[in-house]
DNA sequence: TGCAATTTGAGGTACGTCAATCAATTTGTT
DNA sequence: AACAAATTGATTGACGTACCTCAAATTGCA
């Protein structure tokens, strides 16, 4: 009923089991002549190393760390709690996951984070910065297989990123914002950081879109909200003093305040903005938020692990199995 | 390194490994003392079975079916790749997938299909017709699981549906359909068979949004292009004959009809369709297409893959994990 | 108290692979 | 031909769990 196994192997080859172990785990001190017998033999037989006896016989338990950015609401809450429901499934596999939360934009303590590392293979959503860039380079040196999570360090050692495309993020919001605004007028952007990379390139795309294909509308200068809720209302407000906004697209963080402002504006913008959360939901269902451009958490999650794995294990992993789908939120999708 | 084993339960609970194996597999003959014990020992160890082990040793493998429709063109192309991606991972998981091609709506093929199944697991895409939730009812009977893939039976026996909430899709289109559309006009519905429930139930969420936020556009009556370029095509030019339409949501597949009756229309109208394939990739690229609204196969193959591997090890399934997430595409976040 | 029924323990084999040892054989070199 | 080096085979003991047998201990009941 189960496939073949490494004594079939041996028996086809006509060769002894160690042979066959030799060849498979690449030992070294085989004849070209034997490794070619085994390896035909592979082929013959449609022989599959069984990964779970193997990873039961040499004790191997995947040990992954996930260091992400700390915070109980939120992006970041969300992919705590996707990480947490992983957790109990992953046990069963012999997968054990270590959260090593870290403060935002605290790079001294990411960096002392990623040194000491105890594992196979980390996941790290982490600011963009030289120090962390080397952090990798080392991690990567002694052999610990590093991935980026919703944020990128594309200059540096990593070998995969798990996220979203962010310029097609913007251009998405973009679209959907000139096709939602007919008449002209003034577009607020407002990004949690500006010196972020992430939140730049969802900037990238949103004005170059805008400019292609919606010279109707007007784009004010982008504005740093900080992902947090009192700077980003205090902006808003600023911005529709002189002139009603027609369109805002908020990157980041602080959606409270984004909510409250669009509630007391004169006229209601069309409101876009980044990730659902309780309150991105809530603004959807009562009409202050029009869109929601979420990149689902759990699939994040899943996709890091997976790619762990087989960086462990030592399979390719096409850039294909990172890219996280753009899911696209109105109050006629949230259920 | 590894976690504790049943020989640690063992000890804790201060009785033998019989006993802790008579319990774990609850083969009884255990006085509810002992049991009692070995649940406390397994509770403070916090000690969780080692499913590659038990697998190993029972030898056990897993053999899940896929009864899905044959074709070599649109969505069910695309299902049919995915699953075979996913088929040399999952060998070596000890997980057999077998593909099962019927004709789309041959149900006396489908229940035959289904009749001489031997496997532990089936995800179905099939008709909802009595004879097929008889044969679900049949195969639950004798012990396979069953899950329903993309086109639910909600009435049968089946134990998950993995797949899109085809209201909320429906009501998705309307919601991006009324917004995109300022002026008045006539918007044409084509679903590929008026008498599928998941085409039923994209109309009905589309229906009921227009009906409720855009009564400024007028339904025509849905029509049914039985999933056939032609058909669609010439429906389409039926429709636009007397007057322009202004909105196309096409519900099933034959989108290279409909891409070949917008290019030879008078005014473009806004046009939405389900599925990413080459050819709905194609009409986003050149415009004739507006939004794809799309149900990702590969996330529906991990997902239908991993309920079934659930239910067969006696984990609990929730209506979480089946749900699909509806990914919209548009011109901006192809690449 | 005696006897049967129930419960418990002890121990073994198997699953497929890894990892190691040691002896036996083949190969290459001079 | 002699010897070292390289290659091959045979064998063994894990890993954690399942499943089986048989004997020993405990319990219930008359």
């Amino acid at each position: 009923m189960s496939g073949p196994t490494v004594h079939d192997v041996a028996r086809t080859a006509q060769v002894s089991l160690a042979t066959v172990d030799r060849v498979l785990n690449n030992r070294g001190g085989v004849s070209s002549k034997a490794e070619a017998k085994v390896k035909a033999a592979v082929a013959q037989t449609g022989y599959v190393r069984n990964m779970a006896a193997a990873n039961l016989s040499r004790r191997r338990v995947y040990r992954f760390c996930f260091v992400v950015p700390s915070g109980d609401t939120g992006f970041v809450a969300l992919l705590q709690a996707a990480l947490e429901r992983e957790r109990s499934r992953l046990v069963e596999e012999q997968i054990l996951i270590q959260i090593i939360p870290t403060h935002a934009f605290d790079v001294a303590g990411q960096v002392a984070a990623l040194r000491d590392l105890d594992c196979d293979a980390v996941a790290i959503m982490a600011s963009e910065a030289p120090e962390i860039q080397e952090e990798v380079s080392r991690l990567r040196a002694s052999g610990v297989r590093v991935v980026t999570l919703v944020a990128d360090l594309p200059q540096s050692d990593r070998e995969a990123y798990v996220g979203l495309d962010n310029v097609a993020a913007g251009r998405t919001a973009a679209e959907f914002m000139g096709r939602f605004l007919g008449a002209s007028g003034e577009v607020l952007m407002i990004a949690g950081s500006l010196s972020s990379r992430d939140h730049n390139e969802r900037l990238m795309g949103f004005r170059r879109v805008m400019q292609e294909r919606f010279q109707h509308l007007t784009l004010l200068p982008a504005v740093e909200g900080n992902d947090d809720a009192q700077s980003v209302e205090r902006l808003v407000a600023e911005a529709s003093a002189a002139r009603p906004l027609v369109g805002i697209y908020a990157i980041g963080a602080g959606n409270k305040g984004l909510v409250r402002a669009v509630q007391k504006a004169d006229a209601k913008p069309v409101t876009i903005v980044h990730e659902l959360t309780p309150t991105s939901r809530q603004g959807l269902r009562d009409g202050t938020i029009d869109l929601v451009l979420d990149q689902d958490t759990s699939a994040a999650v899943v996709a890091a692990v997976r790619i762990m794995r087989d960086l462990t294990e030592g399979r390719e992993v096409s850039a294909e199995t990172g890219k996280i789908r753009l899911n696209i939120f109105s109050r006629e999708n949230i259920q």
